[in-house]
RNA sequence: GGGGGAAUUCCCGAGUGGCCAAAGGGGACAGACUGUAAAUCUGCUGGCAAUGCCUUCGGUGGUCCGAAUCCACCUUCCCCCA
């Protein structure tokens, strides 16, 4: 159902456009996290238009656990829930077996949690994973995977994949079957693979082989940023690049800062998802061209510029770094607003002006220019 | 006019002879954050030539080997009685 339309590669980073049954993603992109089902910091999704966003991920785990499945499809899914008529991809609570460590058990059939909320015991396996997904009726339902820690030795590892390579055989046969049922809200979900194998190229290519053969619509890089050097990401991911196929989709979850990004997609990858824009900005960290400012220091008390000259958002259109910085620390939610709206437009704009250049050919020149991103801002 | 209570570091507030540069909050200052248990968490908050020394618990003087802590007087504030 997906279509993945690769229109130009400047070495291996890819301009791309995937269609989806609920609108076209040009590709690099970022999608912004929404978990519970919204932006944390307060932004609708009436504001995601405003930020330039094309997709918005939530979370099976934690909807399944409030407000449940259910309410959500008798409500018609949750691109209606939420009122978001372009693509949503769900993540499958995969990556809650990594965050959520302390809570859980894994064994062949699934994974049992501690629920987060109230301690109750809460089951969770491939199929129903793949169920909750279908109920959600997202656009990009992700294949339950186990996340294993950044230290976690070869051996664990390598048979957390064999796991994983079973666990989306059962993936990909459930959600099959739930396509065709009668009931079901969107018949054309697409399942992601995700493939692992921690910080070991070995094992991220022998199970990235592997998980080719169901020939899904997408394939995610998963395990990553998870406490490893970034160096040994970026080789992980060059290493794992020429295995995934060309004319699909790939996704690196959780990644990243916008150097990362960049690094991502000189290195072939299309799809980006990342907690950190919205987090950061929660905390006062905002980004710039120039670097990153955090608006909590003293020395933007009396600064009337905006967070960063000429940027089209509106948080910039409208105040300065002094009245943001008075209200983070006046504890108004409205910094909250203001800095997530800015952070997310600015990781938009920058997968903009990534495809504008891919476009253009010149994206090595780009990239190089924008090196001091993460840097923190002399402005 | 008489009686009682109180004054602690930026603020609130604990401490009532040595383990006190002084608990705990708050504030201030700074840091972290990568498929969100995160509007969270961490550090720091007298000075210095710094495993020690100096200054600091309203002020001045005193007792004691040793005082934020005990005594005297003073100052300011609060309460009660006139």
């Amino acid at each position: 159902m997906g279509n993945f339309n690769l229109i130009k590669t400047v070495g291996r980073a890819r301009l791309g456009s995937f269609s989806t049954p609920h609108g076209v993603i040009q590709t690099p992109v970022f999608m912004n996290v929404g978990t519970a089902a919204a932006i944390k910091g307060g932004v609708s999704s009436v504001d995601l238009k405003k930020i330039k966003c094309q997709v918005m991920l939530s979370n099976t785990y934690h909807l399944h656990i409030r407000p449940g499945e259910e309410i959500i499809r008798m409500l018609g899914g949750i691109r209606k829930f939420i009122n978001w008529k372009k693509p949503v991809l769900t993540d499958s609570g995969g990556f809650q077996v990594f965050s959520l460590a302390s809570l859980r058990d894994i064994s062949e059939e699934g994974v049992k949690f501690r629920s987060h909320v109230d301690g109750a015991e809460v089951f969770m396996s491939p199929e129903i994973s793949m169920k909750i997904q279908s109920s959600l009726a997202s656009t990009i339902a992700m294949a339950f995977d186990e996340c294993p820690s950044s230290v976690a030795d070869h051996s664990y590892v390598k048979t957390a994949c064999g796991r994983t390579s079973r666990w989306l055989a059962r993936c990909k046969a459930e959600l099959d079957n739930l396509n065709q049922r009668e009931e079901t809200l969107n018949k054309n979900q697409m399942l992601f693979g995700i493939n692992q194998g921690g910080v070991y190229s070995d094992l991220r290519i022998e199970h990235m082989k592997r998980i080719n053969e169901l020939d899904l619509p997408g394939y995610a890089i998963g395990g990553l940023a998870v406490g490893e050097p970034n160096e040994v990401m970026y080789e992980v991911i060059e290493n794992v690049e020429p295995f995934m196929p060309q004319h699909r989709p790939r996704y690196l979850m959780g990644v990243g800062t916008p150097v990362d990004i960049l690094e991502g997609v000189d290195r072939g990858v299309d799809f980006f998802d990342c907690v950190m824009p919205a987090r950061n900005a929660r905390h006062g960290h905002v980004f710039t061209g120039n670097g990153v400012l955090n608006l909590n220091n003293a020395k933007y008390i009396s600064d009337p510029r905006p967070i960063e000259n000429g940027c089209g958002c509106e948080t910039c259109r409208n105040y300065s770094r002094a009245y943001i910085r008075h209200l983070l620390r006046a504890k108004e939610v409205l910094a909250l607003r203001l800095c997530v709206t800015h952070n997310l437009y600015f990781y938009n704009t920058l997968m903009e002006k990534i495809r504008f250049h891919l476009e253009l050919e010149d994206f090595p020149a780009f990239k190089k220019s924008m090196a001091g991103l993460c840097k923190r801002s002399s402005d």
